[in-house]
RNA sequence: GUCCCCAUAGUCUAGCGGUCAGGACGCGGCCCUUUCAAGGCUGAGACACGAGUUCGAUUCUCGUUGGGGGCACCA
């Protein structure tokens, strides 16, 4: 490994699904690793034992996988600097804090959440505001401190934040130089009472130990990163370099939540969004390769994407262009790629595994049927279960109305002529023979195509808008098609 | 309350002192057409406001307004 490597981190912290706004600070970090040569890690931060599980965790890398967002270090692909989960990692947090304690560098404090949780009650009951810890404990004697502490008191551990600091400042590499006054810096804790690390504690000693160089995560730690450095300083580990990303927010500008259905990227999975679709329009959120390209595979992202055209700004997160997107994607991924994201839903239109297992040819050919016409693939179950039902057909209400029964129309004479061109064995079962002739039908009835064709979908069909109809006609059987026609037939017009 | 951040159409964005303010989604119209789509052409639509700096501000500075985030023994 080169001194100059990158070496960037996504840290989830396993306390749910992943969420969009996740999901897009790991495609940055990916990307950003990709497009550097350099190295990406995965790592889990479980130090809140009451709300992370290790099925969260699962849910989070299958998610991930999902994504195609593959990380080179982390759980199940190991690295040098494992292990990569919190919990499995406490004796170097421990190790950190003996270090800082023999420095002279932290303290401990007995002051109780409640007596503390008290103070900011009171100051903020008296308008003034809360301005961090008050350091009761800081003075305390050692001799006496330690006293207390072998008597089994409880206690944290508290950085001594260095009385004379000067402002803190460091260089975003999104927002730009950041100036903090260091009176505002509390002397945050830094072990539990029950000797496990706080956040801040854990992630500065993992990033450092893990020799990360860039720390891209959301805006929400932006005010923390002061804190951050402190510790680093503290340590004597070197700061690395951060870049904050501006947050996702739902359509009526607030932070994406629950309230605007889907949040997690498994709900985007489930109704038929394409991995390459959401990777895409993620990184586009906050992020652009030059302000006119909106397509961008996976492959050009890893290697034009850049911290420097990263945006400041929240983007809301608009799901119509997402449709828009996915219809795209779906739309040049081919055939042979469309069926095994199909298969599922095509199940669900009425088709069968075994029938797509023995015939794979013929369902491939129903990607043409739909190419252009799916944004989402829970659209398609709909769109295509006409294919499945044999000799039956349901026919739409209003479709029949409008089509079959529309007075002057010549609906019944157009069908009944079409019916037998269908029924005809002599006229090859395929897509282009049939129309031909139905064509020539129109002709020879003086018809317009509209009103011969537009029957005859809806009697296949059951509806006055499918996809193509001979290329759906052929994919059928041709007595099931006459057997509908017929049944059409009967139920509309009698007889 | 306090600290920090942000501000180009409904949305995602380009712009980095002089541009007809560009692209994409969505919306309207036209073309194509056996339906629906897709595609092509086309139209409407934006620099939050107010002071500066400057020959000239969307762009630089300050303020106002609006929005967002942090201030935990959560991450």
């Amino acid at each position: 490994m080169t001194a100059s490597e990158v070496r960037v981190r996504f840290a989830p912290s396993p306390t749910g699904k992943l969420h969009i706004g996740g999901a897009r600070t790991a495609i940055y970090n990916w990307a950003f690793a990709r497009a550097m040569g350099g190295t990406f890690v995965l790592r889990i931060e479980d130090t809140d034992p009451t709300r992370s599980t290790e099925e969260n965790t699962q849910i989070i890398l299958r998610a991930m996988r999902w994504l195609g967002l593959d990380w080179d270090e982390g759980p199940e692909a190991g690295g040098e600097y494992g292990p990569y989960t919190q919990t499995e990692r406490l004796d170097t947090y421990r190790e950190a804090l003996e270090k800082l304690k023999a420095e002279g560098k932290v303290y401990p404090c007995f002051c109780s959440k409640e007596e503390l949780d008290a103070k900011r009650a009171a100051a903020e009951q008296n308008g003034q505001a809360y301005s961090g810890y008050d350091r009761t404990c800081r003075d305390i004697d050692p001799e006496e401190a330690q006293r207390r502490i072998d008597a089994g008191e409880e206690h944290v551990w508290r950085l001594k934040v260095p009385a004379d600091h000067g402002p803190i400042e460091f260089e975003d590499a999104v927002y730009g130089p950041m100036q903090f006054p260091a009176d505002v810096m509390d002397d945050l804790i830094l072990v539990r009472s029950d000797g496990s690390p706080t956040y801040n504690f854990a992630v500065v000693c993992d990033d450092a130990n893990m020799r990360i160089t860039h720390v891209i995560r959301g805006d929400d730690h932006l005010s923390n990163t002061p804190r951050q450095i402190l510790i680093y300083e503290a340590l004597g580990y070197p700061t690395p370099t951060f870049a904050h990303l501006s947050m996702i927010l739902g359509g009526d500008g607030k932070k994406l939540s629950k309230r605007h259905g889907a949040t997690s990227v498994e709900e985007y999975r489930d109704r038929g969004y394409l991995p390459d679709t959401m990777v895409n329009f993620l990184a586009l959120l906050g992020w652009s390769l030059d302000g006119e390209t909106t397509i961008i595979p996976r492959d050009v992202l890893c290697r034009e994407f850049s911290l420097e055209r990263i945006t400041k700004k929240d983007a809301v997160f608009d799901e119509t262009k997402l449709n828009w997107m996915n219809g795209q994607y779906i739309q040049h991924m081919g055939a042979s790629e469309w069926l095994k994201a199909a298969r599922s839903w095509l199940v669900q239109a009425g088709a069968t595994e075994a029938a797509i297992d023995a015939d794979p040819e013929r369902f491939m050919k129903m990607y043409a049927l739909v190419a252009e016409r799916l944004q989402r693939f829970d659209e398609l179950p709909e769109k295509l279960a006409y294919l499945f039902w044999g000799p039956e057909v349901t026919l739409d209400e209003k479709s029949v109305k409008k089509v079959l029964l529309k007075e002057g129309a010549r609906a019944e004479e157009a069908l009944r002529a079409a019916r037998d061109i269908i029924a005809d064995e002599s006229i090859a079962w395929e897509c282009d023979p049939l129309q031909d002739t139905v064509r020539g039908l129109c002709e020879k009835l003086d018809m317009k195509a509209k009103f011969v064709f537009q029957p005859i979908r809806v009697a296949i069909c059951g509806n006055m808008v499918s996809p193509p109809l001979f290329e759906s006609v052929e994919l059928m059987d041709r007595a099931d098609v006459v057997a509908r026609i017929d049944t059409t037939l009967k139920e509309v017009f009698g007889a």
